[in-house]
DNA sequence: ATCGCCTCCTGCGCGC
DNA sequence: TGCGCGCAGGAGGCGA
């Protein structure tokens, strides 16, 4: 499940493939994703370069003097560069060819992923218009989260999730920094304290940071031909370890659903 | 404005 | 070993 870390290892994969080249072929071998993949495409790329690759949340944003290419990995997506003669592979459902005989393909089983176009601004573009921070930015900092959280009654682990609140956030990044910061889950947001906020904001940091770092030995695997991209083993203390003893005082691990996300946390580290 | 539930889809794990 | 069932999960949309 692409998490931030993941989509910014897989822009800086990609990246150094892309940027620069022309678009010769757009293929849709399945146009049902979470939206449908525009067939504007169609008449759109073809002949036009790619001027940068970029990240908001976790959409890459793929630029051109005319408009952004716009797509997310949902739960399973992944991309990668191949020769324009591979065969396809099951759940390949999109890919843009280039005139260097090189391609871009989306591979999503889940088809949870989207590929959207818009020319314009970000700032018009619907799903992106009312994003919070990046969290690996200033703007994410202990002020900001505790003033958004004054007042709000939803738990402290739906608040950090919340991409209105600050993005990219993930389910397992959720449950692992309010670990490593002592909050209980279920804990209302607006109920933390504006000190134990900054250390949470500083954990989602270096959480997010370390894992970004990690993603850097795998650049290379964008180009093998077997497999996926391997990403990186995580070093998980709570999420999924439901019945087993925390890393630090020993006693059990424990689960709750919360806004349909299994969560995961130590009844003795966190208050 | 905010909250909570629903939905999309497929692979996997579990029980038998 | 094989089959069928139920569930996880990102995040927008919607109703309250």
């Amino acid at each position: 499940m692409p998490e931030l870390p993941e989509v910014e290892t897989t822009r800086r994969g990609i990246e150094p493939h892309i940027k620069g080249q022309t678009v010769a072929k757009v293929s849709i071998r399945c146009p049902k994703l979470r939206w449908p993949i525009p067939k504007s495409l169609y008449k759109n790329l073809p002949g036009k370069t790619i001027l940068a690759v970029e990240r908001r949340a976790k959409y890459l944003l793929v630029r051109f003097e005319h408009g952004t290419l716009m797509m997310h990995l949902g739960m399973t997506g992944s991309m990668r560069i191949s020769p324009a003669t591979r065969q396809w592979k099951k759940h390949d459902h999109f890919a843009l060819t280039f005139t260097n005989k090189k391609q871009l393909r989306l591979h999503d089983p889940r088809k949870f992923g989207s590929v959207l176009w818009y020319r314009g601004t970000d700032e018009k573009q619907k799903l992106l218009a009312k994003l919070g921070p990046e969290p690996l930015t200033d703007n994410f900092d202990a002020d900001y989260l505790y003033n958004k959280s004054k007042k709000r009654t939803a738990t402290i682990k739906q608040h950090i999730m919340n991409n209105h609140v600050v993005v990219g956030v993930g389910n397992i990044y959720a449950s692992e920094s309010l670990f490593m910061s002592g909050i209980h889950p279920t804990r209302a947001a607006g109920k933390v304290s504006k000190a134990r906020m900054s250390t949470l904001v500083d954990n989602i940091k270096i959480i997010l940071q370390r894992s970004i770092e990690q993603g850097g030995t795998t650049l290379r695997d964008f180009l093998n031909e077997n497999g996926e991209p391997g990403y990186f083993a995580q070093q998980l203390n709570v999420y999924d370890r439901a019945g087993e003893q925390c890393v630090d005082c020993n006693r059990i691990i424990k689960s709750v659903v919360l806004g349909q996300r299994s969560t995961f946390y130590c009844p003795g580290c966190q208050r």
